[in-house]
DNA sequence: GCCTAAAATTTTATGCTTGAAACAAAATTC
DNA sequence: GAATTTTGTTTCAAGCATAAAATTTTAGGC
């Protein structure tokens, strides 16, 4: 990048190793995933992005803007309205109108979303717990700061958290 | 698991730092997917399954039946059938019968497939190395190597790679 | 008060993704 | 060699995901 005058032969390319990194990345996640959206399915009948949805709605007992809970699982508008739509049809989450501003939705869960998150919630957090056990819990905090600083997006701003 | 009469109190529960540990992954993950992803869209008119598709067949230039991409991929069969039809249609990939099976198809670049997929390769591969521009080479391959430990599935059977 | 712009959400069109079912061909079993 | 099972692929229905357009409401500028 900055280097000048290197020798054209046997240059080994710095994006080699983030390359690398990147598919391993990727394929553990696609592993995890692909686990956890079975269990989700067999054992609760329900699937990841409705158990994301109800998570973020668990942390904010309150209720959330659809455009606040986009924002938060970093997915696009027009998602959210059909995940909540199904939710909100079974009975786990319900719209409210904001008051004084009548362009806006309030979305919660109920009671019954409520209950039904924690036993997921629950059984979530151990699975991830047996899936992730080829590391250490201080090596996951390791692997965790690692990859908080890792993205640096655009124009070199940090991006994560 | 194995501790035998631990207090009940303050039980710091091993599975919560796994548990944050993925979130993060998670985080990563779809913060370089969505950059990955809208570049692909913007430069090249194209999406990031046909990408993999694509490189998973530029790697392999002589061809894969069907059932092998999908099993390197890691996703399922009839996700494969249209994605291979589009990249078809757009003369990118072609199918070709399998002599002696009758049933299986073997799938292949086109030459236009493979020009295509060299452009889009070294875009693709400067633009890793820049969203994953936080960690240098070193700490790359470290971050790697614990990655590659870390999913451990069902029975205690070890996954990856 | 109007006019324009911005904000919050939904709708639309298209493509990705899965699991299950359908189908055909190959391999195995008896 | 006929019956059964397995393998390779596609089709199908449902849900997920995006970007772009459309709607409705709010907020500012004049």
């Amino acid at each position: 990048m900055s280097a000048s005058l290197k020798r054209e032969a046997a240059v080994e390319p710095e994006s080699k190793e983030s390359l690398r990194l990147w598919l391993r990345i990727l394929k553990t996640t696609r592993l995890v995933e692909a686990e956890l959206r079975e269990r989700l399915r067999v054992n609760f009948n329900t699937t990841l992005p409705r158990f994301d949805v109800m998570s973020a709605l668990y942390r904010n007992r309150d209720g959330l803007k659809m455009s606040e809970l986009s924002k938060l699982l970093m997915v696009s508008n027009g998602n959210v309205t059909g995940i909540v739509d199904r939710l909100s049809d079974d009975g786990l989450t319900l719209r409210e109108a904001v008051s004084g501003d009548r362009r806006a939705m309030r979305v919660r869960l109920t009671t019954r979303g409520v209950e039904e998150f924690r036993r997921q919630a629950e059984a979530h957090e151990k699975w991830v717990g047996e899936l992730l056990s080829g590391l250490d819990t201080p090596t996951c905090r390791e692997v965790g700061a690692l990859l908080s600083q890792a993205v640096i997006r655009h124009k070199g701003e940090i991006t994560d958290e």
